[in-house]
DNA sequence: TCGGATTACGTGCACCGTAATGATC
DNA sequence: GATCATTACGGTGCACGTAATCCGA
């Protein structure tokens, strides 16, 4: 068996072109490189250079060893990182969710059930979702849709309506309630991270009126600063409670209202099986 | 960089199941393979074992590492004999020939002028020639046709006429030649190695009649012993002159008569051009 | 004379073995 | 008590460095 740091010392001199420069390169005195390149020779019981008494350079068979150890050392080099990443993983769950506040609701909950485990979060399409389930990007995934996948397990999770805020004095402050088209025409002011609520954003309102902000801070900043429409809904009001100096609207379109579920691959129901029955548990308390 | 000695400890271990098992495999005391391990799991950075203070067990990164340190074991040791194939092949001529005669006649000429080379010699059939070329099974090849792909280079080399041998009562023994024809219905003694020829005997004679000799020793034996017809050919006449008690007849038909060519690759025509030019000195010399 | 490879010699570290200890069945 | 892993300690081989030599442009 050749040993690794030899492959390097090779690579090495194929690399610099002669033993010096090698050496430099890999802090080490031409001696032993000298060495170890002779060593290397006996071990595999062939001559890998030609020698001319004050040059040596690889011949045929030298180059072809090099192709080996570049391969091995290629290996080498991607187990340490393989492995090292397989670990992170084995230790990370990552939580993939098409909209941002039943992620916040979930974290909490896994971070508690799973001490030792990193938890990462991350809202992406529908789409990304159950790919990234079956890959093993994500572990759990929070969707707005059944799947119709037999390999998934999905459990009900909880709903959210969507309400729009305005200031008193907007025309449509008077209502009861407003549907999508009745706030067409209308800026809306809204984060950029909202995940599915973009598409029916999208989909209900005209795009240019969509005042989208990538920072929550800017996002508040402007709702405080200015007296623009922007979407809330009942889970949010339960926590930060109604503005006094605005008026609170449902909209009463179907898509403004939504289920969520939590899937994961079925091989894998068991191992997050706490996760599941904190969620369940926190829903019930939650009524 | 993971050295080897520990990749090929850790794929012991997980062969074996234990450490003790494991160490005695290896001719390793149990302590060395305990602290290799530790040692692999703190250059990894990770643990590759549940430890049980009594016993470990390679978990899921312990597991996932073990597959890669197969991979690399497997390459290390290709590598090993991989490179010691090349630089032999480096130093082999393989000549590949349709016929026994011309091969004998080349195989010295190869010898002298590559003396740091060993030569090894096949016969084989026309398709299995060409391909073989191709795939660098042969170097050089001695054909009875030429070829006529352009890559591939190729030079006259001599000539070969077939000639029967007969006891001096054979009814055919008086003419000055003899065609396949007349042969047929006799017997006739015949080497198993004597490549083309062979396809020719099959096509121009009945089978059954042909009496195939695997050993050269038990065909010279039977040749002494009866007065069966066998072949010879004029340069084999050249060489061990005419038997008195028989009589040698030429064969008349045209595929009695063959000239042999040699070939290779033409981007390895310079390569072995000291084999063609000593094959047509030796040619006019023989005139 | 300088760049570059090899030889000779001494050294230290890293890997190994033996012995003892610990832990589990 | 048997099996198996770990800790402690002492030994040794081997890969390294320094110094010296050799060779060619």
């Amino acid at each position: 068996m050749i040993e690794i740091y030899l492959l390097e010392q090779l690579a090495a001199v194929a690399e610099h072109g002669t033993l010096l420069k090698a050496a430099q390169a890999l802090y080490l005195s031409q001696p032993a490189l000298s060495r170890s390149m002779k060593k290397l020779e006996t071990k595999l019981g062939v001559s890998l250079f030609d020698r001319d008494n004050s040059r040596i350079a690889l011949n045929k068979t030298g180059l072809h060893a090099v192709e080996y150890a570049k391969r091995i050392l290629e290996l080498d080099r991607e187990m340490c990182e393989g492995v090292a990443d397989f670990d992170r993983r084995q230790r990370t769950v990552s939580v993939g969710a098409c909209a941002p506040f039943p992620l916040g609701e979930l974290t909490p909950v896994i971070q508690e059930r799973y001490i030792q485990m990193a938890v990462t979060t991350e809202l992406a399409d529908d789409e990304r979702l159950l790919s990234g389930l079956r890959n093993r990007v994500y572990q759990l995934t929070i969707l707005h849709e059944k799947p119709r996948d037999k390999d998934l397990f999905c459990q009900h999770y909880l709903e959210e309506k969507l309400f729009i805020v305005l200031p008193k004095d907007h025309p449509l402050s008077d209502g009861k309630s407003v549907t999508f088209d009745d706030l067409r025409g209308n800026k809306v002011l809204l984060g950029a991270a909202i995940g599915f609520w973009m598409d029916i954003c999208r989909r209900r309102l005209n795009t240019e009126d969509l005042l989208i902000q990538n920072s929550m801070e800017a996002l508040y900043d402007l709702i405080e600063a200015s007296s623009l429409p922007h979407f809330t809904s009942d889970r949010i009001l339960e926590r930060t409670g109604s503005n006094s100096d605005r008026v609170t609207i449902p909209i009463e379109d179907e898509d403004a209202k939504t289920t969520y579920y939590i899937a994961c691959l079925n091989s894998e129901k068991k191992k997050y099986g706490a996760v599941f029955s904190a969620a369940r548990e926190a829903v019930l308390r939650n009524r």
